[in-house]
DNA sequence: AGCTGCGTTAAGATTTTTCTAAACCAAATT
DNA sequence: AATTTGGTTTAGAAAAATCTTAACGCAGCT
């Protein structure tokens, strides 16, 4: 009414991935790596943003971003070094990176350490994280709605909720369950043309 | 090597939308909720949860949810009351779903209040948040890599990155940067199959 | 003009997430 | 057997996100 273009932070800068804030003693997040020209750094925290997004950490998408850029293997302490992060948080990470098919772990004969190594292939990485996150979650969400349905109508014989609104919840709920059927029915077509 | 199945306590949960936690004297965060019978509250739990999932606040996700089964439109007041919110989050909340075209507002004449009421199309919410959000980023990614790539080509020729590292580099962005268009393309008909 | 009630804004508190330091375990080496 | 080294786990620190309190501005009413 009377502001014209309400400002919402978020959606203001909607097409900004989300920052990553850095320590006040070096404002320019993306140079605080060490070991990395530049535009390696930048890469590495381009991806630490993108996979917020995803619903990922940072530093899961910040060491994907270093093994993608890398021509060799690096080792565990490498990954920590070049980021500035902890040995845990690269040893976890990459762990998750591994769950998701989006790198690959591989051992010298000669040396004890763990080398790793992205896979190129983003879109697969995509795939993975449809089908083992996004269809699970979808199949959980059926089960909740259909279970709610149930427990609504137990409130309606009890009389918590009128006859009428005990409708209204009904129908809504069974239109979301539809919904989310067919969304579960074209997810794997949406994979492919992803691919 | 030594752990046959390294445990991911995000992984192994993962079908499970993240949860809300909720104070300690009330373990059953779903309960929380005044005004709302069980089945009501856990239904706007669970859309806070999917909420954050798509990068929302649960809130937001809360405040649909509400509206989502409510038969009447429901002021602000009534909002924060039921979901035991402040009024700001309320009025956050709300014009953020507005932006989104999730949520309608609506005034009445004898009423200076005004009234929220859910859109019933949770496919056009999902439609508008792909062309409003995704589409967007994807082209600032598209642009950042643009320019990444323009960085390394002064830093091969300043000696900061070797000759053979460099190659590497470009051809894995220049497949990122192809990929991005791909998915650019194929976006609108994914909404629509959403739909 | 002064009140009142509604929605918004801004600063700061709270909660949640993410990361780190340090202990720990297993294998290889001495 | 003791030591070293690489990776993992865990408890708690640090950072980021979300929410709340309180102040504000505007409109309609008295």
């Amino acid at each position: 009414m009377w502001a014209e273009i309400p400002k919402f932070p978020e959606f203001s800068e909607i097409s900004e991935i989300p920052k990553i804030s850095c320590d006040p003693g070096n404002p320019e997040g993306a140079y605080r790596v060490k070991n990395l020209t530049q535009s390696r750094s930048e890469f590495a925290e381009l991806l630490g943003r993108t996979a917020q997004a995803f619903g990922l950490t940072p530093s899961v998408g910040q060491i994907y971003g270093l093994l993608y850029l890398s021509a060799q293997p690096l080792s565990l302490d490498e990954i920590a070094e070049s980021l500035d992060l902890s040995k845990a948080s690269a040893s976890i990470g990459a762990r998750q990176l591994e769950a998701l098919h989006a790198v690959q772990v591989s051992s010298k004969d000669s040396d004890r350490r763990d080398y790793w190594e992205a896979r190129l292939e983003p879109q697969e990485v995509l795939q993975k994280m449809m089908s083992s996150v996004l269809m699970p979650r979808l199949t959980n969400a059926h089960n909740r709605l259909e279970g709610l349905l149930e427990r609504m109508e137990a409130e309606k014989n009890s009389g918590e909720l009128s006859g009428p609104e005990f409708t209204v919840c009904q129908q809504r709920i069974q239109q979301l369950i539809t919904k989310t059927d067919h969304f579960k029915t074209w997810l794997p077509l949406i994979e492919r043309l992803v691919k």
